[in-house]
DNA sequence: CGACTCCTTGACAGCGTTCAACAGTAGTGG
DNA sequence: CCACTACTGTTGAACGCTGTCAAGGAGTCG
């Protein structure tokens, strides 16, 4: 919908490495730099400077959780391109899985480069569509790595400050829907609200089961990993 | 990194609402449409012609396997857009949860305003990061829905295509970093290529255990659900 | 009122995790 | 070059979280 034309994922294996220095010319691309196995290239939350192109070795992006559960969000190969940010901070850490060699780009070049040319309409369009990139990055480290109780707590938050932590909150979706949104079952989805209910973090209508207040929002995000 | 500024999920709720009708001005929306409870507001595959913004209601949009196992990729609540695909066609079907009343853009409309100040420099940037978004979609139905071996068979088809199909291939990382990708334990994987290699769908080696040959793709892609 | 949907709860099963043992490989330093 | 250690991968056994199956109640709608 957004942009004209693009390559469906997995057919014609995409010339994203050619892209790349295509538009930022080979010159801007500073010496290749060399990361031994296990080293990280940039951590999360970082200032995101440069973006990266893999000459030889491979990349793994991931996220962490408090207690160590590791979520890896993607394996870069030679020709990959990967770093590319939409905030200023880098969203993953990103470490060399073997020994890499890899080339970096100013992220200021890109921007003389391209991204000056953007209209401010654009990038409105662009920002809808990064922010389903952010939201489906977080859910696949709550579908890969988090507990059933972890996975409500976190709905429960994400509905309650997209609603604007209202007094009273009405459910426009059914168990099921939740459980197909969270990777359970909704067998498994009711018995994390009766627990967290039987707890007191959480007040449900017996009769509707839809309309529900959250009376500890601390403990819910204590839950929620 | 790709734009100059967006907003952090979750702090300051974003004005995505406004962000539409300021871009396509509220004469482009057509009148209102509702859609009953369950309705179909368009299908997976389907031509993408418009962008939607929900007046009332909420819509679910969702992917689903062959076997009818259905993972929900997002919520959309009143103000929220929804709809825009980087392609021609949409990804997910979207359907209504309750009586919901949308407002639509045309697709071409949005592009006559914005997207065709676009140069080509953008767009390849652009491209990435749609690139991310896909792989990231398809990564949730993963995580939500497949079981453990569906899940390797995914990863490996994944790989093999990646590298071009080669006849044979050395997998850079480690046990542990594909279970962290597929949100498993290395012992399941470790359990499930053994149990490939028995199926004789695949062949490694047994010293180092990286080096691979996909015997049997087809067969695999079966149990990639 | 009857049929249907939705939710909860209980009992049990099973998939994937956890814990553990073992073996082969790679890296290190004498 | 060889011990020594760390790392990696496989496999087995037992556990447990979540799924499956089932029953029942309460709300909704024609």
């Amino acid at each position: 919908m957004l942009f004209a034309r693009t390559d469906i994922e997995g057919e014609s294996p995409p010339p994203a490495a050619e892209q790349l220095e295509d538009l930022a010319g080979r010159e801007v691309f500073s010496s290749e730099t060399t990361y031994p196995k296990g080293t990280e290239v940039f951590g999360e939350g970082e200032e995101a400077n440069f973006v990266y192109r893999i000459a030889t070795g491979a990349v793994r992006t991931y996220k962490l959780l408090s207690d160590g559960r590791r979520q890896i969000n993607a394996f870069h190969l030679p020709g990959d391109v990967f770093g590319v940010e939409d905030g200023m901070t880098h969203r993953f850490t990103a470490e060399a899985i073997v020994k890499t060699r890899l080339r970096m780009i100013r992220r200021s070049s890109l921007f003389d480069k391209a991204t000056t040319r953007i209209t401010a309409d654009t990038n409105k369009l662009i920002s809808l569509a990064s922010r389903n990139l952010r939201h489906a990055e977080n859910h696949i480290l709550l579908l890969g790595r988090k507990t059933s109780r972890e996975r409500v707590a976190a709905f429960l938050l994400e509905m309650d400050q997209r609603l604007g932590h209202p007094h009273e909150m009405i459910l426009p979706m059914n168990r099921r829907d939740i459980a197909d949104y969270l990777g359970l079952t909704l067998e498994t989805v009711s018995r994390a609200f009766s627990l967290l209910r039987d707890k007191e973090m959480l007040q449900f209508d017996e009769s509707t089961h839809r309309q529900l207040r959250l009376l500890d929002r601390k403990g819910l995000a204590r839950f929620d990993a």
